[in-house]
DNA sequence: TTATGTGAAAGCGTTCACAGCC
DNA sequence: GGCTGTGAACGCTTTCACATAA
């Protein structure tokens, strides 16, 4: 999984970070800490759940939905079992009442503002992404620097300059944010959404954000992921008997 | 990081993958198995380190270029030790020879052919992105069912319909595909690609795309990204001692 | 009998810490 | 002295395998 941006290997061979980064008051239990990987797979499972409640299907066993989700049904129980025993031994899973519990944990119970900053190619396809709108996700504000591009409108709402983006993130009360400017500019930007109480960033350039602990920083680099199937392709060339995955 | 996409949790509870996914001919040398959470950190090195040969910079230490990629130095220099042994001790690495030596690893120094399936917002904003360009990646063909988008053209390439895939694998030797359809169009188009020789597939709908073993598949979910910053806001607003990561 | 829930084992990945070399 | 290269320790994730419950 991808591990949120954070400065490493300070200067001071300081004091190791706690696991869950934060003072140790962990051991506790009213926090159940459910693992980051498993966190990753939960919206996986729900898109699959509302697949089945689609197809009118009432009941799922953990073989079936795991499946559908592409992982081992060990692995799908288990995660299951960190939110609580949803299901019925010897029968399965309620899909209706199994997509709700995730979804609440998840929180898409809700609806979540969310603003583009760089409204470029990448940007304007997100803005136009139905995929964000069918998960709760509400694009709420666009902002970009270009003058040519302020005030064009994508969906009924209109794109606002840079200098607007303190008034945009206050008026919406968005805490997550999405930037697909040019990788120059991607830093700025991200201290100054961090600066307007932005908690949560997902951003596509390829560059290291440096953000304060307690920011979320989730990064999608597209030419990274063609060069890592490049380089499964670079092996099979090498050696023809090396297996690709 | 991602798995490709398998079928997992056979019926019958056969023999156990082998950790490689193939014939356990695996502990003979040879075959130097770089482990795949450090394939997906070769290309971060790799953009660190042009940076630092644009800076003129031509000797880096491994604490210098952790901190340029976001990385643990120890990891850094664990991931290096992979390839070789390319640095030297008490110096550092020589940024010229090392990012020939990852460029190699990583496949980059060849162009890499990568046809682009499904025109819509997200496939024409990846036709027109420069990251992919800058990694050693020619988008060398277009393929958009709609006929409204057939003949029209991107960047001088002109997008041909569906019924010419065939064509345009072959002409262009395209061994890497790009699936931006919609997410009840993927599958079918995978199966297609996978049928005309196509070994490498990056995708973008919320599906778990099944292929054969031997074809590398890579997803991005924007929305499953979205959901797992949200599943972090939610449960700060659950439990505000609850640190964010 | 069927299928969940979960300890225990195995497998990976990261980090530590230091031997080895410049 | 400085910095790489790497065995060993650690912690997280996945998988197994079975007790448990319907």
């Amino acid at each position: 999984m991808q591990p949120s941006a954070r400065a490493t290997d300070p200067v001071s061979t300081g004091p190791v970070l706690t696991p869950g980064g934060t003072t140790p008051t962990r051991p506790s239990e009213a926090t159940r800490g459910i693992p980051d990987a498993t966190i990753a797979r939960l919206p996986v499972y729900l898109r699959a759940l509302n697949q089945l409640a689609e197809s009118e299907i009432d009941t799922v066993s953990s073989r079936a939905l795991a499946e559908a989700a592409g992982v081992n049904s060990a692995q799908l129980r288990k995660d299951l079992s960190y939110l609580g025993s949803y299901g019925t031994r010897g029968v399965g899973y309620d899909v209706d009442y199994l997509r709700q519990q995730i979804g609440r944990q998840v929180g898409s119970a809700r609806d979540w503002p969310v603003i583009i900053v760089g409204l470029g190619n990448l940007g304007t396809a997100l803005a136009n992404y139905s995929g964000f709108y069918s998960r709760g996700f509400r694009v709420v504000g666009l902002i970009d620097p270009a003058p040519e591009l302020v005030d064009r409108n994508i969906h009924g709402l209109a794109i606002s300059d840079l200098t607007e983006l303190e008034d945009v993130v206050a008026r919406t009360g968005a805490a997550i944010a999405v930037i697909a400017t040019p990788a120059d500019a991607a830093q700025a930007v991200a201290d100054r959404l961090v600066g307007l109480g932005v908690t949560s960033i997902l951003h596509f350039a390829p560059v290291v954000l440096l953000v304060p602990d307690g920011v979320n920083v989730r990064k999608v680099d597209l030419g990274q992921e063609l060069q890592i199937l490049a380089y499964h392709e670079q092996r099979a060339l090498v050696d023809p008997h090396e297996v690709r995955r």
